[in-house]
DNA sequence: AGGGCAACATTGACTAGACAATGTTCAACC
DNA sequence: GGTTGAACATTGTCTAGTCAATGTTGCCCT
């Protein structure tokens, strides 16, 4: 078989800068879906199409659209072929979490703009004793492997697992309470805790973002190029000392995490 | 060459529930860097080697890699290798932004555990009058276009690209202000903001993660694998009327996000 | 009409090899 | 001693092909 250019493959056609091929192949993709001539839902091109189109071999438009992928741009479909994923977002509200704070009329607005109509929501308890992990550990104040209560939770909506919702408290302040029960506990724990004299004044929220585990793929069903946000919350009772250790896997292209501050009188 | 199986690459050594090789290597890899069999900077064994050890072709060894570093575990440092990824976290704190709120003795322990010596922070400012794109136009309510100020900054540590943060207000009301000036508003612009007589009330505060784009790689020189947190933040005067929008983009990698709440009365 | 089965198109996994790109290292030279 | 440059090891890019896996589609048979 013979080719017009022996060899190299630098050179076949130069525009652009002389990216590898399959960058320039990425690239001319995303600019499509960027401009929308690509829209959410819509098909690619077949590899055998696009490596066609470009001239190169099939496993060069695969690793072309391997980036898109993991961009989180791009989903295969096994038989069908490649489409272009269509993201919503959902809203993740820490503050509002079953209670109602004051939220403010610009907040009602927001979550309005976001939240839809029709979503069934469900969740799975799992309350049990383990030996804390270090991360969690640290945040209790314990130290680890101590003891402590685990209540872990997966909602759902519409039958999809939504976010990973990991409760963890001290042993001796929640043993025999309510809040060992696998079940909804109406109020909130937060109010159970209270109820046993544990209220809390404050807490410190800490936001980390990264590429999931395949733990966490796995209990979240998320496909490849979803990166996680991981939110710690962690509660204290007046004299400072931490009740309650919460951790929150949310994928992140499926919410908003949403805060709403109050400037009490620190600046004006 | 004769290969002792015929053909089938699924079952040549069916150990672990047959998942493709190159799946197979990367979790062997990614197992020893959790467990830190390997640690964060160290060499891991060349393709080649990794090839023999695991009698697969070099390609599947490089797609099993491929799949560390897009989980922003690995990084390649080219003619030497590949390297188990070092990460260790930055402090974003929305809330204490050049000015002292009440934090509280925990989250001065917060701050304490991950601030660390001899950092050099510089930062570039660059102010222009822009059409509002839809993103900030939405969050300052005009419509999309609609000239507006940005104020664009990009901050270093030692020299390396730490935070993009653009902040966005209405032309009227900072025209012919200190804002306009592309230097550092000692002050901060908050309190510029309100001495122009926009005190700001509250706040929303949006945190959504995804990958980046080609242009947030390079503003803020990213690595593979790295997603980002994109922080917006709608500051609203008493009156409801949005004077602020700032719009934060962090490498998730390097920034731990951390709020802290009261909780006033709300329960206990 | 319906259920099941076979053909099919497409992506997924893998091989064996070639050549390019690129910092590192070290020896030779000034 | 310092600088230059060549050899080198390693990853990066690409090809051309094979076979596997997997939903979809539509035909065929009941």
């Amino acid at each position: 078989m013979f080719n017009r250019m022996s060899k190299t493959q630098k050179v076949d056609t130069f525009r652009g800068a002389s990216l590898p091929a399959y960058q320039r192949i990425a690239a001319a993709i995303r600019d499509k879906i960027a401009s929308g001539e690509l829209a959410g839902g819509q098909q690619l091109p077949t590899e055998l199409e696009l490596a066609e189109q470009w001239g190169v071999a099939r496993q060069t438009v695969r690793n072309g659209i391997a980036v898109l992928v993991s961009e989180g741009l791009v989903v295969a479909r096994r038989p069908l072929g490649h489409f272009v994923r269509k993201r919503e977002h959902m809203l993740y509200r820490p503050q509002g979490e079953s209670r109602d704070q004051p939220a403010s009329p610009e907040m009602d607005r927001f979550c309005q703009q976001i939240i839809e109509e029709g979503r069934v929501p469900s969740q799975t308890i799992d309350v049990s004793l383990v030996q804390a992990p270090p991360d969690i550990a640290e945040r209790l104040r314990v130290d680890p492997g101590t003891v402590v209560v685990a209540r872990r939770r997966v909602r759902y909506i519409n039958g999809e697992p939504i976010n990973i919702n990991d409760s963890h408290f001290p042993l001796d302040i929640v043993k025999d309470s309510e809040i060992m029960s696998p079940a909804d506990v109406a109020r909130g724990t937060n109010q159970a805790l209270a109820d046993l004299g544990y209220p809390q004044d404050r807490a410190i929220d800490e936001i980390y973002t990264r590429m999931p585990t395949p733990e966490q793929i796995r209990r979240l069903d998320l496909g490849p190029g979803t990166p996680v946000a991981v939110h710690y919350v962690t509660g204290y009772v007046a004299d400072g000392t931490p009740v309650r250790c919460t951790v929150n896997v949310l994928p992140s292209d499926q919410h908003v995490i949403v805060f709403e501050r109050k400037f009490e009188r620190t600046w004006s």
